[in-house]
DNA sequence: CCCTGATTCGC
DNA sequence: GCGAATCAGG
């Protein structure tokens, strides 16, 4: 594989949006983690930060302002099917702000209110979200398992996947009440073994089960 | 052990 | 220019 321009742009784009050397290297195929770590120094972009290098007299202080973090709007829990290019959800990483706003607009600002930041509910990219069965479609055995199972979950936050870690989400991903699984998958699965559990059921167990 | 990016250096 | 090997770290 060679670098062509196409290849580069991707890499370019997906570097830009915070993804991870191996994780391009993934989506462009045919080379490692390695191979494009080493092309985005070549390409002088290694620093994520800073559209364009150099300018020390940066000014001092990047004024907190406060206005950025607004309550992003709950995203539906929809799974997404595994497409050759799954984008869409991806949160544009805004490298600049267009314009401040109107900040005055606002006569008395929240000092105290405190927003809760980091509430990145998106979709998982990678395989397909669990369909959520509902209670009576669960067999006793397993649900009490995945129960047992959920109080030792690490919590990984969706940043913290990898292709070895349960991507059972467990929570509502409206709230920061939200977190995966994250024990280790079972090869070639998605989840952890109590979770491959309750996401993969015989058809005839599950409409036995169901009302 | 899983992962991350940074650097080196023979090709 | 390329990227495997290696380094340094979480």
């Amino acid at each position: 594989m060679s670098w062509t321009d196409e290849r580069v742009e991707t890499l370019k784009r997906m570097w830009a949006e915070g993804q991870s050397a191996s994780q391009i290297a993934k989506e462009l195929g045919g080379v490692t983690r390695n191979a494009v770590i080493g092309k985005v120094h070549r390409l002088g972009l290694s620093n994520r930060v800073g559209g364009k290098e150099e300018d020390e007299a940066a000014p001092a202080a990047a004024a907190p302002a406060a206005a950025p973090p607004r309550v992003e709007p709950p995203v539906a829990p929809k799974a997404e099917p595994v497409a050759p290019k799954p984008e869409p959800v991806a949160p544009r990483a805004p490298v600049e702000r267009p314009a401040p706003a109107p900040v005055a607009a606002n006569p008395v600002p929240p000092v105290t209110a405190l927003p809760i930041p980091m509430r990145k509910a998106i979709i998982i990219a990678g395989q397909p979200l669990p369909p959520q069965p509902s209670l009576n479609e669960i067999s006793p055995e397993a649900l009490a398992s995945v129960r047992e199972v959920e109080k030792r979950a690490r919590k990984l936050t969706l940043m913290e996947l990898t292709e070895r870690t349960c991507k059972w989400p467990i929570g509502d991903p409206a709230t920061d009440d939200f977190w995966f699984c994250g024990l280790p998958s079972l090869p070639g699965k998605p989840y952890c073994e109590a979770h491959v559990g309750v996401a993969f059921q015989p058809m005839s167990a599950r409409r036995d089960r169901r009302r």
